[in-house]
DNA sequence: AGAGTTTGAGTTAACGATAACTCAAAATTT
DNA sequence: AAATTTTGAGTTATCGTTAACTCAAACTCT
């Protein structure tokens, strides 16, 4: 309402014809003479008229805006799928409205049905978030709603995802593979189902490989900062790990932060590997070798979900999972030789 | 329209009263007796409504969401911004919509009327952004639109912006202050404004300081990597810079990258200085020293502006500048003695 | 007890856009 | 020239919500 002013009504005068005729001049529906069309897009153009988005909405019209919620813009993993949605949804014509997860699930299920109440023609909800009951409702709403990433409770929405296993696996196995027999791992944060499936992959394979030992874990919380706190705690233990596996990207950059400060060399004295593979990693110094989940292709995916539940098709209980894959760079490299 | 299917209507058939009186119950308007209060709200809940934002808006009601335009989502600059802006907006009642800038300034302008006709209560662009006469279409809808780090053309819609002059004079300023005689330069991107003003901060200072040496600027990019190759081009130089002020803290770890693949040591053979005091700033090593922006500040700003232009005062003309700050970190020391 | 007031609902109309329908005038056919 | 079709508009009704109004029943006062 602020001021949207200027209405079918006001260029309907302007153009000396009914607003309906506005209406069918703009969307190229009805007949219309090319005298008429001519005068009502003069008049559009002169007033600056733009259709008022919720009237269109109320009456059916899609916006051609996806609604998409991530929990948290500063992370660069996050800032990647939203970008690539975005790039996804643009192709298709759609704007991507993005949100932040909101703290209180009760507002969160409002925006949410506000968001489908008419702003937007869809959502890509990128979990972790709140109550269960509150996909229930989804479901139930028939709305065209996408998760990203979502391990948790059973649900029919469709769910887009990535394997971290498997990466994760790949990453320990790369560094046993260059003879590390101490590896380190830096977990994510406490409630992430994504860092609770790469220690899980960690865990696995140094059982495995009979190398598992508890003091070689550290918790961490995906930022840099604690990566360097961890990693600093990791190399000061009687017998430090000569390889960290980090559950992210910023956590490994905190862990060759602290090799430095130790006066360590990355990878001559320790291997450093990451988690997420985001553009700084390509371009840091040494590069870092890293586990990615093709972020583009699940949100193509993702967007893709979406204009096939806009168009009527079932997608209920569709599940796609991405394989992770681990891009070895140069922060890893051979264990060093101990006692020469 | 997706599936938002329930109604005011369904509600009242449940509770067996008439739409308006539900309309009532939930707004907490007229006269209800307690009775049915409590047989329209159970009905509410049960049916799990949630009113139409569609049809709320065209009735002039606000949608309690403030849209924002950012250039991109990738930069840690503009993730904080956003960040800030949605934690303002969150505190007084609002849900932050982002969006990025379409390529299409013709796409651009209909998106932001779409925003303004019904989706949107007002708008936070952060420029750069397409035309100005885009902007004078804005102006004459008053809407309330307010614009962060605007320094083109001339408009009357209200202004937040960073000085990025007195912050960049300060940078240099210390460096000067720390000995150094050979400081170079490593620019942002080519079209922006802020960009511009660094640089001018940074020649200003060099020519009356008398040390004014063209080869000592770099054309960057605001990327680590265009820092890192514009680092090396530094300091493969015939008498190279003992220290360089980076139009932004990416570009500067950049740098740093190119002097430890150059053998240097940070901050004792090179002194860095970066600009914009992204996080990761804090928690590099080195720390990074850097130029900072208060953007809490000016993101609560903007949002305080936006709600003034909607309560009806008027904003016309306003503008608001903030100083920015220089924070010293450990990437920066003394220059050292060349010739002992 | 009669006049006025309060209470707790319901009715109507409007926001702006558009699908479905109507209808006179012009164009075409027979 | 009469009958039919086509053209180019305009009318009406509707989406879901809510402000403004209406109105009967119950309650209060003298």
């Amino acid at each position: 309402m602020p001021d949207s002013n200027v209405t079918l009504e006001h260029v309907a005068r302007l153009a000396g014809v009914s607003k309906v005729t506005v209406s069918k001049v703009l969307n190229n529906t009805g007949r219309i003479s090319e005298d008429t069309r001519k005068r009502v897009l003069e008049a559009a153009r002169q007033l600056g008229y733009v259709a008022n988005t919720a009237a269109r909405s109320l009456r059916g019209r899609p916006t051609q805006i996806l609604g998409m919620v991530i929990p948290e813009l500063i992370s660069p993993y996050f800032a990647e799928v939203a970008r690539a949605a975005a790039d996804a949804a643009s192709r298709q014509g759609y704007d991507l409205a993005l949100f932040t997860t909101s703290r209180d699930p009760k507002r969160e299920r409002e925006r949410v049905g506000a968001l489908l109440g008419g702003l937007a023609d869809g959502l890509i909800i990128v979990v972790p978030i709140g109550a269960a009951g509150f996909l229930a409702d989804l479901e139930r709403s028939r709305a065209p709603v996408v998760l990203i990433n979502h391990f948790g409770a059973s649900t029919h929405l469709p769910v887009v995802r990535a394997d971290s296993f498997q990466g994760s696996l790949a990453a320990v196995e790369h560094l046993l593979s260059l003879g590390h027999r101490r590896i380190g791992f830096v977990t994510g944060a406490a409630h992430s189902s994504q860092a609770a499936e790469r220690y899980r992959a960690y865990q696995a394979c140094m059982v495995a490989a009979g190398l598992w030992d508890e003091a070689l874990v550290r918790p961490g919380d995906f930022t840099q900062r604690r990566g360097f706190e961890a990693g600093l705690e990791l190399l000061s233990l009687p017998d430090p790990p000569t390889a960290i596996f980090a559950a992210s990207d910023l956590t490994a950059f905190g862990v060759i932060d602290a090799a430095r400060a130790k006066g360590l060399r990355v990878p001559e004295d320790l291997s450093v590997v990451g988690f997420d593979d985001i553009p700084a990693a390509a371009h840091a110094h040494p590069s870092l070798t890293s586990v990615a989940h093709p972020i583009q292709a699940m949100a193509q995916a993702a967007v893709d979900l979406f204009l096939k539940a806009r168009a009527g098709q079932t997608v209920r209980d569709t599940l796609i999972e991405f394989p992770s894959r681990l891009v070895v760079r140069a922060s890893s490299g051979p264990a060093p030789r101990r006692w020469p």
